[in-house]
Order: C-alpha cells, then sequence, then structure tokens
DNA sequence: CTCATTTCTTAACATAGGTCAAGTGTATTC
DNA sequence: GAATACACTTGACCTATGTTAAGAAATGAG
C-alpha cells in the first residue's frame, strides 16, 4: 500500500533505494473509515498525511459550530496544519476523512532525515511551499473579489478530480457560501445554459 | 539609506560586513512619491521590494475596475508578488505607494548569491515562507466566516502599527467589505462602547 | 489663507446571499 | 427490503452588505 508513496519520495527527493530503507522505519500506515477524524483543533499536529487513496480534508468550527474548509487531499497530496508541525503551535484545523482512505503519515524525524540524505529534497519543498502560496493567493483574491457563482465555476474548473467526489455542502463550505445558495446557483447555471 | 537594509540582511543571514561587500552591488535604491505603481499587472515581477521608509501595497483591479488590496508592507517588511518572482510568470498584482517611500529592490542574483554565501539563508527563508502562509491561512479563515465587524476588530488588532497611517477605504478593500460598510461597523462600535 | 482634491460619513434604497422549514430523493444499515 | 439517516432542492422570508448619491471634513497645493 504505501507503493506510491515510495514512488512519490524517489521522484521527488532524488534518493536512491538503498537511502529509502533508511527512512522507512519511519514511515506509518493507517487505514480509516469515512469521517474518522485524525486530527484535533488545538492538538499540536505533529504529522503530515499522504494520502494513497480515498479524500480528506481540513477545516475549522467557528463559534456558531460552523464548520470551514480549508483544503481537500485526494490522491498523492499531502494534508496536514502546515503552521501547527512546523511552528509545534496548537492547530487550528480539524482534519478527518470524506472517503474510506488509505494514509501515510510521517514525523519530524523523516524530514529531518530525508534533508539529511538528499540534496534535492530542500529545493523540493521550497517549491512547494511556494505552490501553496500561489494557490492561497488566488482563493484570497475569489473571496474578496467574486460571486457565488463565479467561485464555484472556477472550483469545477481547478478542482475536477474530485468535483464529483465531494457532497455539495462541502463544496459550498470551501466557498465560504451556504449550501443552499450553491443549489441555487447551480439552477441558475442550468438554465442559462438551455435559454439562448 | 540602505542601512536598515544592511542591518537586516546581517542579522537574518548571519553573514559579515566583509561578506555584505560583496553582495552591496545588486542592492538598488529608490524614492518614490505617493501613488507611483512599482510593478503593473501582467509584468513579470523580476524584483522584490524592501520598505527602508514609507508604505506600499499589493493589489489586483477586476474586471469592474475595483481594486483589491493583497498585502501592505511599511518599514522593514518585504513586498513582492512570489509567485511570479519565484516562477517567473506574469504578476496578477499591483504594487504602488501609499505614502513616498524609500525602497530597496533586488532580483534574483542577490538572492543565489546569498544563498551561497550564507549557511543560514535557507532556513530563514523557508522560515519566511511558513510565516507567509500561516498569515495567509487565517486570513481565508476570517474570509470565509468572519462578519465585516469582526474582521475590522481583528485588522486593528494585528495591523496595529499600520492602521492609522491607511485611508480606510484601503483597509475596506484588504477585508473585502465597501468602504462605506466599513463606516457604518466604526458606527455601531462606537455606539456600543458608550450605550452599558 | 483659499481653493481643490481626496477621504469619510450619512441616508435611502437594492440585492445577493443567509436562514428556516419542508419536502424529495438517495444511500447505508441491519 | 424496510428503515434510517444523509444529501440535495425549493420556497418564503430576512438581514448584512452593496450601491448610489450627496454633503461634510480633512488634507494638501499654490
Amino acid at each position: 500500500m504505501p507503493d506510491n508513496f515510495k514512488k512519490y519520495i524517489l521522484d521527488n527527493a532524488g534518493i536512491t533505494e538503498e537511502n529509502y530503507k533508511e527512512l522507512e522505519p519511519m514511515v506509518y500506515t493507517l487505514k480509516a473509515k469515512k469521517g474518522t477524524i485524525l486530527l484535533e483543533q488545538d492538538q499540536i499536529c505533529d504529522r503530515a498525511f499522504f494520502v494513497c487513496k480515498g479524500l480528506l480534508r481540513s477545516y475549522t468550527v467557528d463559534e456558531m459550530g460552523k464548520e470551514h474548509i480549508i483544503q481537500f487531499a485526494s490522491e498523492n497530496w499531502w494534508i496536514a496544519d502546515r503552521s501547527s508541525f512546523y511552528f509545534d503551535e496548537p492547530s487550528e484545523l480539524f482534519i478527518d476523512t470524506i472517503e474510506d482512505s488509505e494514509v501515510i503519515y510521517i514525523k519530524k524525524d523523516f524530514f529531518n532525515k530525508l534533508e539529511q540524505i538528499s540534496d534535492k529534497f530542500t529545493s523540493f519543498n521550497t517549491l512547494a511551499l511556494q505552490k501553496n502560496i500561489r494557490q492561497m493567493q488566488k482563493r484570497i483574491n475569489y473571496l474578496l473579489a467574486a460571486t457565488a457563482e463565479k467561485k464555484y465555476l472556477d472550483f469545477i474548473e481547478t478542482h475536477r478530480e474530485i468535483t464529483y467526489r465531494l457532497p455539495l455542502q462541502m463544496i459550498a463550505s470551501y466557498l465560504g457560501i451556504a449550501p443552499e445558495s450553491l443549489s441555487r446557483v447551480r439552477w441558475e447555471l442550468a438554465n442559462k445554459n438551455f435559454k439562448p
């Protein structure tokens, strides 16, 4: 099961099979039924999750008990509270599974070791951080500027792979709109495409 | 004038005066009157700006001509389109000066050289990226969840130093609300604090 | 000091989107 | 294969925020 994780590391950190053996003991495997919470708010997120199979999300819960989704992660994606992991501070986020999932998780020792072994890893990590920033900036811009309809259209565009696997209410939560509003937007879109 | 920049680099990259001399030719200085545009959308942002004195902002402009502020930068802060700089792609952002300002800018050669010279620089850079991500995630969460009032209260809390230097319309733009709404919020807040 | 410009506030009105409450499908479970 | 729980839609209504327009304050330039 951890095969696509191994492949991912070998490809991206540029290390040998030999070297990977040193890391293997620090790789943990986990299967979780849909709806399992893997990280709670206020815990310190001491691990990063890599999705081998399935679908996870991270989210906050506000004073009204409402959930606000920060990120989705499907196959070959990472998910964690980056800040909590990096700064050892309590997590803002919950993480749970949206589908039955198979997950790898690793802790800091893994990354430390990998950094020693690989000369490519640091720059790969920087690249990942930069991509993350680019994506977040785009999202901030959408949240500042866009209507519900524009947000939704952009979402299905940029999340094609997972759109059909997500309950609509979760997409709504990710976009910062009410599920009922999303229903309405979809109805309006369906109409537009017939009229002319 | 570049003195606080020099201090900033020596402190954070952990290099000697001697080493700094090698970098100096790659450090550019610039004075700009309030309202000067330093970066236009669609240009490639080939430089990062460091504010010695004054106040800058980055922002997008939507199809309606409306500005949406992404970031402010006052003394000892950096501002740039990180993604454009890193990935050599056209910038989403404009950058201009909100006050008469004195600015340092440096290009990639500076960072490359610094990376060679300093053993601390890479980890310092990673720290900066992580802090950036933390701050953006918090902002996304506010944009998803908070009312205009909460957003404003959080802003004056976390941007104490610059709040009084910013026109209210720019704060409104940063928060994703209309300037008139911000006026209303401020009026309501002023009332609350007298009634009880 | 005065005129011009920009910034901020106020008020009346409009609307996107939120809330509440059924109601209808669609999965999952035993 | 009923029964139970989710997920989605619909409609009526409501509210926060946007819009438009005007005037008051503040700032700045000459």
